[in-house]
DNA sequence: ACTGGCTCCTGAGGGC
DNA sequence: TGCCCTCAGGAGCCAG
């Protein structure tokens, strides 16, 4: 599933074919995604060029004079630049035309996704006006984080989470985080001390970073339709591996259900407070 | 102001 | 071999 680190991935891959280029035609090929594909947008997709691509949260931007695109991979959604010949493939919702002789298109069998035109400047636009930082930035720091969580009695793995406080964080790298920092993910958000923030803030930011990496090694090339899976799923120390041993202290890896998500956790090295143990 | 629950969808995986 | 059932999972949205 595309998190942070595979859309900055997809961000990066796809830049240099797309950036100047302008969109000679659009197609869409599903009726809707997670949100309808307006027929209307294919003339106003019509004819824009291409300034800039940029990521904020998990959302992709294509800037174009005025307005632009946002692209969201939802669970299952893949961008890649193909030349325009390629025959279309299962799942090939959206394709953009580009004037390279080469063709943006969006796979995504869930249809978690998204794809938006928007009239308006795209940092305007409501889904992205409400979003809290980017967790590889200065902005986010533990005095931000405590701050932010005071009355928060969420679990804190729910809150790494909601987008609202910080953008980006999936299930995946939550667990990650909350293992790395030996926080239970059942303490409530409000309760964390400012040093297990400063602890907690430190391994989102270095789970982030190592996971772009070693995504950023397996997708350089993406004119090739073989997608392969980014690396960083062998360094993960909890996420899916429920049952097995956890890789410090040998104690089996259980699983809880938080806010409808499987959460990942070593019972031993992430101690929850005395009223959450089962 | 918060929080929990619902919802979209398909492919993967288990049981038989 | 193949069919059917169950379920994961991002995040906006809404009700309580």
């Amino acid at each position: 599933m595309p998190e942070l680190p595979e859309v900055e991935t997809t961000c990066r891959g796809i830049r240099p074919h797309v950036t100047g280029m302008q969109i000679e035609a659009a197609a869409f090929h599903a009726p809707k995604l997670r949100w309808p594909l307006e027929p209307a947008w294919l003339d106003q997709l019509q004819d824009q060029t291409i300034n800039q691509v940029r990521r904020r949260g998990k959302y992709t931007l294509l800037e174009c004079g005025q307005g632009g695109v946002l692209i969201h991979l939802g669970m299952s959604g893949k961008l890649r630049v193909l030349p325009t010949d390629t025959p279309l493939v299962k799942h090939d919702h959206v394709e953009l035309v580009l004037s390279s002789g080469m063709s943006l298109r969006l796979n995504d069998p869930r249809r978690f996704g998204a794809f938006i035109w928007s009239d308006l400047a795209l940092d305007q636009h409501p889904l992205l006006a409400k979003l809290g930082p980017e967790p590889l930035e200065g902005e986010f720091t533990a005095d931000y984080a405590l701050a932010q969580a005071q009355g928060r009695k969420m679990p804190i793995k729910a809150y790494l989470m909601h987008n609202p406080f910080v953008v980006g964080v999936g299930n995946i790298y939550a667990t990650e985080a909350l293992f790395r920092s030996r926080i239970h993910p059942l303490q409530p958000a409000q309760s964390l001390t400012l040093t297990q923030w400063q602890d907690l803030v430190e391994q989102i930011k270095q789970v982030l970073r190592a996971a772009i990496e070693a995504g950023g090694t397996t997708l350089k090339d993406f004119t090739n339709s073989a997608g392969k899976p980014g690396y960083f799923q062998q360094t993960l120390n909890v996420y899916g591996k429920a049952g097995q041993d956890c890789s410090v202290c040998q104690t089996p890896i259980k699983t809880l259900i938080i806010a409808q998500r499987a959460s990942a956790f070593c019972p031993s090295c992430q101690r929850a407070p005395e009223h959450l143990t089962d």
